[in-house]
DNA sequence: CGTATTATTGACTCCATTCAAAGATAGTGG
DNA sequence: CCACTATCTTTGAATGGAGTCAATAATACG
C-alpha cells in the first residue's frame, strides 16, 4: 500500500477519538490490528441511514463526528428514538441478537462514522484479545444508558429535559466540546420522541427551564446558566 | 473428583434449559470447557439479592429455575424494575462496563441460578471461541428488551400490562411452560415499579382486561382467555 | 388469633395531551 | 432579492387519563 496516502487516511491509530472509542483499553499493537479491518470512510447528510431496522447485521459502527439517533417505529407512525449518538459511540449491537438489527440508525447531521464488519466480527474477537472485552464494555454502556432511559421515563416532564440536557452535556464534556453551550441536533418533535412528551410539552418545558435561569434557549442553541440547578432538578427533589 | 457424586450434579452437560441458555449455539466440546468453570449450586429465596447495585461486577449468572428481577432505586425511594429474568435468561450485563454493576438483582421466588465467575470471563471468551458470539447475543437481547420497555413506557396504562402480560407468556411457552396459565411472580407495586404506573393503576388496568374478557384474574393468577385479543389492545389501536 | 402485607375500589386533582392558531425560519425558484 | 412553500416553534384553552388520598377487604404469616 502507498504511504503517501496511507499518511494521509485516519485510521485507529491516529484517530482523536481513541480515548473514547474502541482502542481506550487496547494495547499498541492491537490498535494497530483493529485498524487493519476498519473501514473508514463513510460519511452522511442528515436524514440518511447508517442501516434500516431490520437488515441484516453490518457491523458495529462508531461515530467519528456528528450525531446519530437509533430509532424504531411501531405500527402507529410513531418514532421511537431509543438513544443519541455522538463521536467515539458505538452502534450495531442491537444486530447481535438474531443477526438482524432491531432498530434503525439515522444521521442527525452531516456525520462521518467508522466500521468493524460484520463478517469481521468474529475473527476479530478471536485474533485481538482485548477487543472483545471493550466491546462487551461498550455494549453494556449502552444498556446502561438504556436503563437509564427507562428510569427517565418515569419522571415529570421538566425533569426528563433536564436530565436530557445533562447527560448531553456531560457526553459533550467527555469529548471535549464545551459543556455549557452547543447546538440540539434533534427537533423539538425529535426531543419528545425520545422522551416519551409531546413537540409542545417539550418547547414548554425548555421555556420554563428558561424562566427559571437554568438555561438559554433560543430555536436548537442552548446555554447553560446553572449546571448544579439543573441536577437539582432530577436529583433529590425527594421532599 | 468422584464420579458418584458427579453424575448427581446437574451442569451445562446435562441441564434442561440448554437450548435457551449459554449453551445453544455451542458445540458439544465447548459446552464442556464452559461446564467446567460455570458454578452451579446457588439457591436463594424470595428478596434475596444475586448482586447489589454498586457490587464489583461478579460474573454473568443464568436463572435455572425460579425469576428474578432487575432493580435500581433512586433517591427518592422509588424502586425501578428493570427487567424481570425467567429460566435460561441471563443477567450480569449491567456490570461489564464499569466493572461494577449497575443495578442490582433480586430474588422474586425461590430461585437457582449457575455462573460464570468474573475473574473466569476473559479467559473462558480466548479459550471457547464460540462463547463470546453467545454471550454477545445474549446482551444484545437483553439491549432489545430494555429497547421494548422503553417503547412501552409511551404507550397507555392498559396497553402496558397487555404488553407485559404477553411478554410473560411468550417467554413462558418458549421454556416449556403453560402460556394460558401463569402465576405472576410480582406483586402490583412491582408491576408498577416495572411499567411506570401506581399499583392501584396496575389493579385497576387488571379488572378492566377481565372485564372485557381478555383475562382471568384472581390475586396472582392469571388466565389468558384471548390472546390475540392481547395483542391487539398493543398493536394496531392505529385508527 | 392478631398483625402486616397486599389488593380493591371510589372520589378528586393535576399534569401532559390535544386541538387550534399564529409566528419564525430555511430553502427554492423566478 | 423577494415571494412562496414547507418545516419547525411557540403559545393558549380545554380535555382526559393516571396519580393521589382514603377507606375497606383479602391474604399471609408468626
Amino acid at each position: 500500500m502507498d504511504n503517501l496516502i496511507k499518511d494521509f487516511q485516519v485510521n485507529c491509530e491516529n484517530c482523536s477519538l481513541d480515548a473514547i472509542c474502541l482502542p481506550r483499553g487496547l494495547s499498541r499493537q492491537e490498535v494497530e490490528e483493529l485498524s487493519d479491518v476498519v473501514k473508514n470512510d463513510a460519511v452522511l447528510q442528515r436524514g440518511e441511514y447508517i442501516y434500516h431496522q431490520g437488515d441484516v447485521f453490518k457491523g458495529i459502527m462508531a461515530i467519528k463526528s456528528g450525531s446519530a439517533k437509533l430509532v424504531t417505529n411501531d405500527d402507529r407512525g410513531n418514532e421511537h428514538i431509543l438513544n443519541v449518538l455522538l463521536p467515539g459511540e458505538l452502534i450495531g449491537f442491537d444486530g447481535l441478537n438474531q443477526n438482524k438489527h432491531n432498530c434503525s440508525a439515522i444521521a442527525l447531521e452531516v456525520m462521518g462514522f467508522c466500521e468493524i464488519p460484520a463478517d469481521m466480527f468474529d475473527d476479530l474477537c478471536l485474533k485481538v484479545p482485548g477487543i472483545a472485552r471493550e466491546l462487551f464494555k461498550h455494549s453494556s454502556e449502552t444498556l446502561n444508558e438504556s436503563q437509564d432511559l427507562i428510569v427517565s421515563s418515569k419522571r415529570a416532564a421538566e425533569e426528563k429535559l433536564a436530565m436530557f440536557l445533562m447527560s448531553l452535556s456531560d457526553r459533550l464534556k467527555n469529548r471535549g466540546f464545551s459543556p455549557l453551550a452547543f447546538n440540539l441536533p434533534l427537533t423539538r418533535q425529535e426531543m419528545g420522541d425520545h422522551l416519551g412528551l409531546t413537540l409542545e410539552t417539550v418547547s414548554r418545558m425548555l421555556q420554563q427551564l428558561q424562566n427559571n435561569g437554568l438555561i438559554e434557549v433560543q430555536k436548537k442553541q442552548i446555554k447553560i446558566k446553572d449546571l448544579q440547578g439543573l441536577r437539582n432538578i432530577y436529583f433529590s427533589k425527594t421532599n
